[in-house]
DNA sequence: CAGGATCCGAAAGGATACTG
DNA sequence: CAGTATCCTTTCGGATCCTG
């Protein structure tokens, strides 16, 4: 672990397609390539960042404008709107056009290769919904047995 | 968004299985479920928190000891290690069996549940090993047309 | 060996005010 | 409208020490 060894970069996530060979190889032939430093680390902290998914749900259905995803995502401040728009426009994922008038109007728009990814994440979803109730119960189940014996 | 209705709970993350009825109903028909109260994000969250996939990738293998996952997983701290695998126990989706033995061995292997999450985290995963390299242009792009102009 | 408890620095994220 | 910049609170997570 990582209780003594310093070598964990805490700095900078950036991760260049120079540095992504190398990344894939050296690998146990089994095991995912998800190291700290790689790009599936990368993307998936990116889909589950709370918020992304949820964006690049709506805007399956048509391109939206900020103030629209705003309303549509019940929670979401202005300031992590613009964060999780940013960067999911930073990695390929959305589109965003604006459109030089006043005052301003701005639209997002999934690209191809978010496309791509909102139909891997809907098979996460689904999963999701499928088992959510056996997921409940085993809270429950847990909650029960890890109940406080002695405080009750 | 939430800027000034004060009507989320940001407390407790916990959902039961009561609450999931109406949470599936009453939603647009197209969107997914995946308000703050909702199951979909609660798993999301799960399996997104930085290393319960790899937990999950890992023990797809075999049944591994606590201090083996250790040293598989480069970077986890001890604490880490232990409150992602209490969460996973809890969602049902990893098994802890203790050996009565001294020094105490504990074994953690994947559930029916979590070997079925597994496979739908495989093809995220796919996914992302497939298109790293579109996204790692995207942002090469991104970064490029956002260089400071001014202070080059 | 497998953790639990505690402390504390780092990072995420909301609220607010301001701008083109 | 669509952000940006700043402040400030909450959360995350590593380090350390302690226990069965």
């Amino acid at each position: 672990m990582a209780q003594e060894g310093t070598s964990t970069s805490p700095g900078s996530p950036e991760v260049t397609a120079a540095e992504l060979a190398e990344c894939r190889a050296d690998r146990d032939p089994f095991q995912w390539d998800v190291r700290e430093d790689c790009q599936v680390r990368q993307i998936l902290d990116r889909i589950a960042d709370k918020w992304s998914l949820l964006v690049i749900a709506l805007l399956d259905e048509k391109k939206l404008r900020f103030g629209e995803l705003g309303r549509e995502i019940d929670g979401i401040s202005k300031r992590m709107l613009t964060v999780t728009l940013r960067n999911l426009e930073r990695d390929g994922l959305v589109s965003r056009t604006v459109y030089p008038e006043v005052p301003p109007r701005v639209e997002y728009e999934l690209t191809a290769l978010g496309r791509t990814l909102l139909a891997t994440t809907q098979a996460l979803v689904t999963w999701t919904e499928e088992h959510q109730d056996q997921i409940a119960e085993a809270r429950e189940a847990f909650e029960a047995a890890n109940a406080d014996p002695v405080a009750g």
